[in-house]
DNA sequence: GTGAAAGCGCTAACAG
DNA sequence: CTGTTAGCGCTTTCAC
């Protein structure tokens, strides 16, 4: 960066004290009408900015929010940033932000370079983290979120909502609706921890109620709409008498929709198919996908409001919504 | 924040001048190893994590990249900011985003506020910009990216592609399939700038060919699957005989085709349609969306790359790819 | 190869 | 209501 203006220049134009300036910039302590007048003139002669590098450091407080999500292309995070991006901003927050593409090695040191800003407070999706990641968090002495998901340990405040209670609900409206041959498509539940909860609940709750999962299909790649198109494609090659398919998301769902249009197999008759997340496109398409709505955006505002207040550490569950729609 | 170790404990601790330990850590200067070893030790030991605060007010660089976008939800920004925090996570840079909502008021105080943190660097999206927008990035200092747009006049680095050659070779495409009655759906035009440019392209060059758009039908809403769907059903319910439409985005153009797909209205011989964006979901769907690709994650990388070298100012033209599928 | 000292631009007590 | 005075934690000459 070039010159520019500073505090001083601005105390020295208007003819009073940098002090001075400081409290009239940021409407904090007392001043007349008329310096804050000459004060303003000066501003805006100069067309000073304050530097806030110089503001953090004085004062100890960065009025920087940090936060790490696994991806931007699935939609989650981005309504999740989107939500918190709107919270943030109202209070004059910047938030700092890193993607961690489903890595927690590449998430610790991600957090470690994002606390060398020393945020006032941190956002990470999920409740998994190395341990070097999660003493860092504890220590940093900056306020932290977990987001998305409330089945675990938190640090501080964790925000979201159960992804076990979501697979559950989810094998439990298939089961209700008589379906028995059923089987899953899904992305790499490695990385994706919160995915793995859902299978894993609803694995559990189809073997607990005497009809286990059929077959399962999973590739070692992120969600789209062509993983689940190929895994459909090759669980149904497998496993032909399935009566219903649950996906690992809504992305996934569609894709397998698709497979079905192109394939002529009638949803639900032939093959009911069930995704998670409640995306518009899936309730747009001709048959609207039944899913499982999650208050995203939702959690994104509430995290960021919470995070830079003085509550308690606390968990809160936004809960999720089953939408019931034409394909299962 | 709490108090963290400084680099005057961990001098202290390793028996070192605090300018010593700063040459180790930034492995600038010389040292010898018994020093170095010494150091790392102390810092291992109390977990100090340099202040980049402070660090950037006294070197007065700050290794921070502002990046300013309209939108998250929309995948092409994400899809930038995928490709820019990649690029500047390699580099040790952190991104600081901001949002604008496609609102320029609001891209203005984004701006002012993000240059508060004299970032070494702005990213912005496109070209069109409020007049003390423009002031504010010619003046600060920083180096500037405008991205995802080229016809026009840039600050410094233009990173992108043609928006107005990209609604042109639309246009030329359907011509050249025989299509005659075409019509177009749109988003917020007025908002979108990008989107904008390519319609009037697009229905210039109609004009031009001697068989100018025959219908319109756009929303004051930002594009989604859902807008499209309901733009083509009035679009059509007002001009039935449309032989093909084109529409502001492949998320416009997938809800024209599950509209299509719900009326059954064969694709393409009773109705064309026409994308842009070439997003994974239009490329898997039965019919293949015939579309234009644009390399947006490849924008954010080089304008990454580019914003943070020493590179002269310059406009660079990615291109774009007419990608022919089934609709078109 | 290493340390001392002088700031970076601002905020935050303090006096006045 | 306003100015003076110390720093915040680090980088950076500049001697040694």
């Amino acid at each position: 960066l070039i010159s520019a203006a500073t505090l001083a220049e601005v105390a020295e134009i208007a003819g009073v004290g940098q002090s001075t300036v400081s409290r009239v910039l940021r409407n904090h302590g007392s001043f007349s009408t008329s310096t804050r007048d000459k004060v303003l003139a000066a501003v805006s002669g100069l067309g000073y900015v304050p530097n806030r590098i110089a503001g953090s450091l004085a004062s100890a407080g960065s009025r920087l929010v940090a936060i790490v999500v696994p991806s931007l292309s699935n939609i989650v995070f981005a309504d999740l940033l989107t939500g918190a991006s709107n919270a943030l901003e109202q209070k004059g927050i910047q938030c700092v932000i890193g993607v961690t593409d489903y890595d927690a090695q590449r998430e610790e040191t991600l957090i470690a370079s994002m606390l060398a800003w020393r945020p006032a407070a941190i956002m990470v999706a999920g409740l998994e983290h190395t341990e070097p990641s999660l003493r860092m968090l504890r220590v940093s002495g900056a306020r932290v979120a977990e987001l998305l998901d409330i089945d675990g340990e938190g640090v501080d405040l964790v925000v979201g909502f159960s992804n076990r209670a979501a697979g559950a609900a989810s094998a439990q409206h298939l089961l209700s609706r008589g379906y028995r041959r059923i089987g899953y498509v899904g992305h790499d539940l490695e990385r994706d921890k919160r995915a793995g909860k859902r299978y894993a609940a609803f694995r559990d709750t189809l073997l607990e109620a005497g009809f286990p999962l059929s077959d399962l299909q999973t590739a070692p790649a992120g969600s789209s709409v062509e993983v689940g198109r190929v895994g459909l494609e090759a669980l149904l090659a497998r496993s032909p008498r399935l009566d219903a398919v649950y996906f690992s998301n809504d992305d996934m769902a569609i894709g397998g929709y698709f497979h079905c249009l192109s394939r002529d197999i009638s949803i639900p008759g032939e093959l009911a198919l069930f995704g998670y997340n409640g995306l518009n496109i899936a309730t747009v398409a001709p048959q609207p996908l039944t899913t499982i709505r999650t208050p995203r955006t939702l959690v994104g505002k509430v995290g960021a409001e919470l995070v830079i207040s003085a509550a308690p550490a606390q968990t809160i569950d936004l809960g999720f919504e089953l939408i019931v729609g034409a394909t299962a």
